[in-house]
DNA sequence: CTGAAAGCGCTTACAG
DNA sequence: CTGAAAGCGCTTACAG
């Protein structure tokens, strides 16, 4: 760990060894056309003899802009983070361009640290990252270069946001279970407070009034995003009504704790009842008995598609509004036909 | 998102404001000491004026240090990864510090770009996260600033490796079972050629022997970290050897099927069988039936402990070789006394 | 086609 | 205590 920090390469330095000026070595590099190729031969043969990378920094000072992205999260931890910062940082690099990392944890005080800080970086423009689907203050007002928010809307509709599209996936859950013939269909999801419990729920109830189906249960039951709550929910749900033939689930724990039960109850899953799970978090969808079928929103292409829109802002367009990606859904062993066919 | 790109104030700007000279005004703003205590105040009062941020990008330029580290990452995507890159964050903010994130994707060409990407952007230093806690291939000779490994350990004794110390956390989960009156201890854990998984299935071995204790079941069970192996080891090992009254689990993945077949089986956890997971991973361990005691791995303070390693090798004082971490037991209900206390 | 010069925004000896 | 000057490494008109 301790090696000298050796003097860097410079442009001088491989200037002096092609023989030439820094000016001339400077186009000869960047591919500029004033430069004869016997001469650019030279140039590039001793950048690449001494290993030479423009100092980055110099190189921003005169041009600004830094090939820099400030990648602003609430809290990383979440899980759906990591899929899109991983988009993010995908599509970033394939641009050449870096990713500095800044998790406020939630808090407001460490956020306008941040930004400060990224601006004072010279960042070219900002992702900010939303830790759950609900509106967020915009944080456009304080930021001099291009912003686009993902997963989480900004509050100021002259924001660009890219959202996961929810009530296409919940559309997406929903018509699956009623074209295998599912008729008496329940939908166990997480608080009220989430904006992402809400719009799924809604879209569950519209899709099944459309086809002409009950909400089994009578409504949607709201609870929190665990397996303790489906476990719970589904023991109160089928015991009230036994001929319920599928649910919906807000997540996929929510569907694993269903699925244990509804098999301790002595009940088959996907024949008697089937399941749809939410979010396709691999640990528990690929890993529950059955494996689950359920709605995958595409994380990685959400942060990816963020990122293009950024770049088309850096480029002068600028976009605004919302934007919505479809989901996707995943079908696995918890769906299937009803055991015994609806006359 | 389309708001103009105003010039940036720069600290000519202020010192114009204050009627100083630049020199004048970097000296009152970087708190030297050969400044009049008036004119400071009037330089800070204008730059205050004019929310003055140093461009970061010329001081670097000027003293060589860019105050922002690189952190390299073979597959954020796995759950370990998550709270030691919050902790690497955290600790680099507390000391004004940067981080450029850059996953390879366990892509060798990927990670040389990377590195050369991270060099030409002048960073002070690298972390570099292992994606497992296997030996990987030095990165360091490439490096000419301080590098520090954190989880995955470097293969040349030189570099400094900052590593979960899992022969604790074996030790802490096998002699919580012990000493709770467990006789007949099992072990099913995840693949044999995980490093981690070896190392702890040794210690169990040991601490067990050193109790006078037999491994029940006759051998650490090596499978995958998943519920399905826990249910299927579980089912496998209870039928055969229907006296084993703990398992210690390889993760809480694991743990988390151990614990439903148990039930399934018609034994309670944790009187007729405890259980203890391992990594702390809240998703499993507390939402598991009954929630599991399990070990925890401090990712997050292994993070800061790292950067806090690396600064001491910006500031000259590198170190080499490993340090382990210790682990840290976390009680909850699936361990217990023996309902019939052994004679 | 090539190179000397200016300049990006800042810091740091150095002279006054 | 203050400020003019040099310089970090690079790019870009501009002159030759």
């Amino acid at each position: 760990m301790a090696r000298q920090r050796s003097r860097p390469v410079t442009l001088t330095d491989v200037a002096r060894r092609a023989g030439v000026s820094v000016a001339t070595a400077s186009k000869a590099l960047n591919a500029r056309d004033e430069v004869a190729p016997e001469t650019r031969r030279r140039v590039l043969q001793a950048a690449d003899d001494l290993a030479f990378q423009p100092n980055v920094l110099a190189r921003g000072l005169l041009t600004g802009r830094t090939r820099t992205i400030g990648l602003l999260t609430d809290e990383l931890a979440g899980r759906f983070s990591i899929p899109i910062l991983l988009g993010v940082e995908d599509a970033l690099a394939s641009g050449q361009m870096s990713v500095l990392l800044c998790d406020a944890r939630g808090d407001a005080i460490r956020r306008q640290h941040y930004i400060r800080t990224l601006l004072a970086r010279q960042v070219d423009g900002f992702v900010v990252l939303g830790d759950s689907n609900d509106l967020r203050p915009s944080l456009t007002r304080q930021i001099p270069v291009p912003v686009v928010y993902v997963y989480g809307e900004s509050d100021d509709p002259r924001d660009l946001s890219v959202l996961a599209d929810d009530e296409h996936g919940a559309r997406l859950a929903t018509e699956h279970l009623v074209s295998l013939g599912r008729r008496q269909i329940a939908h166990i999801t997480g608080p009220e407070t989430y904006r992402a419990a809400r719009d799924r729920a809604a879209t569950f109830r519209k899709v099944l009034t459309d086809a002409g189906l009950p909400v089994a249960g009578g409504d949607p039951l709201f609870g929190e995003w665990s397996q303790r709550w489906g476990r719970h929910a589904a023991r109160t749900l089928l015991t009230a009504h036994p001929g319920i033939d599928a649910v919906f689930c807000g997540n996929d724990q929510i569907a694993t704790g269903v699925a244990n039960t509804v098999r301790e109850m002595g009940r088959h899953v996907p024949d008697d009842i089937s399941i749809v799970g939410y979010d396709n978090w691999h640990e528990f969808a690929s890993d529950c008995q059955p494996p689950l079928t359920t709605v995958d929103l595409n994380l990685q292409q959400l942060g990816e598609t963020a990122v293009h829109h950024l770049f088309a802002a850096l480029d002068g367009q600028p976009a605004s509004g919302v934007i919505r990606q479809p989901c996707r859904l995943v079908v696995r062993d918890s769906t299937g036909p009803p055991a015994t066919p609806h006359p």
